[in-house]
DNA sequence: GTATGCTTTCGGC
DNA sequence: TTACGGCCGAAAGCATAC
């Protein structure tokens, strides 16, 4: 049994750089790509930016509006969301880092996890050598830059792939783990939310190093004992989660933004069916049935509200979908006062056709074939 | 008390 | 000072089962 090499690999500012590429010529400007609602000229948000513009404060998540006004002297650049073209580079990319993992793990459209282990034989300098490797490959074949952590484990090897971005490439080995996270805040850790660091706080928890000093016994009765194993484990750079390919997405939604604020059902319902549609499109590529459906609305305050509900059995019923989607509509108006101003639909509890009949049969007492 | 499953919310990009 | 997308998986909260 061979020490693990896990890296992680993460795709620099991804949209961005894939609109860079296609016209290098706006290389050395601000580039915001957004997602445009439609509603009026510049209304909706910012998906990802180079670093160019991150200097300007402009960065994924705020009003296109706003990123305007703050570019407002630069000659900046902003393009409209292309996911299909950031699907097939992704694609691409995907396939060249698969080719260099003994097993491997995609996390979105821009991250994933390799195991190296046996391929640089348990040995961190070839590792590093390898990570050079494929991130030359990466550049030399899709001009991309990517930044990779490299640790034992996958906990390691995320948090290191943060430290040094765009392009960069952090190596912690195992004897280097302890002085690594210790500094770290808990809310470095996968799992640690903002309810848990409070609660962490609260027991004077603030950094890994505390978090590893604290009694384990204790942290288990705080936390239960799966999390506070995990939290215990995790303290002190032990993570045994495996490198495993995903069998597939876990969910599958659509959502949009309406013409005009409204509660009215018809309304909502007119849109919320035209959405149904597409996840169904998408749905039926995959083979897949659903035993849950999902219905979100973002009000007038930008609060946002969802409701969902599980079958007993799963289903591919496109009519199935489309009244539960209103049912659950119906239910979230007579629960809120306020205006819907987008509103989205989703499928997830997924199983494979195939064993959805498995299921059925064995339900009903007959031997499988 | 803990595990499990379902529902809702949060947060990254 | 306000402004505001779409999609995903993780986290959190709760009810019920064990």
């Amino acid at each position: 049994m061979q020490a693990r090499v896990i890296m992680l690999v993460d795709l620099d500012f991804f949209f961005a750089q894939c609109e860079e590429r296609r016209n290098p010529s706006i290389r050395d400007k601000p580039v915001v790509v957004c997602v445009y609602s439609g509603r009026s000229e510049d209304s909706g948000a910012v998906s990802t930016a180079n670093y160019i513009a991150r200097k300007y404060g402009v960065k994924a998540g705020i009003p296109i509006y706003l990123a305007k006004k703050k570019l407002k002297d630069v000659d900046a650049v902003f393009l409209p969301v292309d996911h299909e073209f950031y699907d097939e580079v992704s694609e691409k990319i995907m396939r060249i880092l698969r080719s260099h993992a003994d097993r491997f793990e995609q996390v979105g459209i821009d991250e994933a996890y390799l195991d190296v282990s046996r391929k640089v034989n348990g040995d961190f300098e070839q590792a590093e050598k390898l990570a050079k490797k494929a991130k030359d490959e990466v550049k030399a074949h899709e001009k991309l830059t990517c930044s990779i952590g490299i640790g034992p484990n996958k906990l390691i090897a995320k948090i290191a792939s943060d430290i040094k971005k765009p392009d960069g490439l952090t190596v912690v080995k195992p004897e280097q783990v302890e002085s690594f996270l210790s500094p770290l805040p808990v809310s470095s850790l996968i799992g640690v939310g903002r309810k848990t660091e409070e609660k962490m706080v609260a027991m004077g928890i603030r950094t890994v190093r505390d978090l590893a000093e604290y009694d384990a016994q204790r942290l288990i009765e705080a936390f239960g004992r799966n999390l506070g194993t995990y939290f215990h484990k995790a303290s002190i750079g032990i993570d045994d989660e495996p490198v495993q390919e995903r069998s597939g997405v876990e969910s599958i939604s659509r959502i949009s933004t309406l013409k005009k604020n409204t509660r009215d059902l018809e309304l909502i319902t007119e849109k919320t069916n035209h959405l149904c549609d597409q996840v169904y499109e998408h749905l039926a590529q995959s083979g897949l049935s659903f035993k849950s459906v999902g219905i979100v609305a973002v009000m007038t305050d930008m609060s946002i509200l969802s409701r969902s509900e599980t079958f007993e059995n799963p289903t591919d019923d496109l009519e199935v979908l489309k009244k539960t989607a209103k049912e659950l509509f119906e239910r979230l108006l007579k629960e809120s006062e306020l205006e819907a101003r987008r509103v989205g639909v989703k499928v997830f509890n997924f199983v494979k056709k195939q064993e959805e009949q498995k299921q059925l049969t064995s339900f009903l007492g007959f031997p499988e074939s």
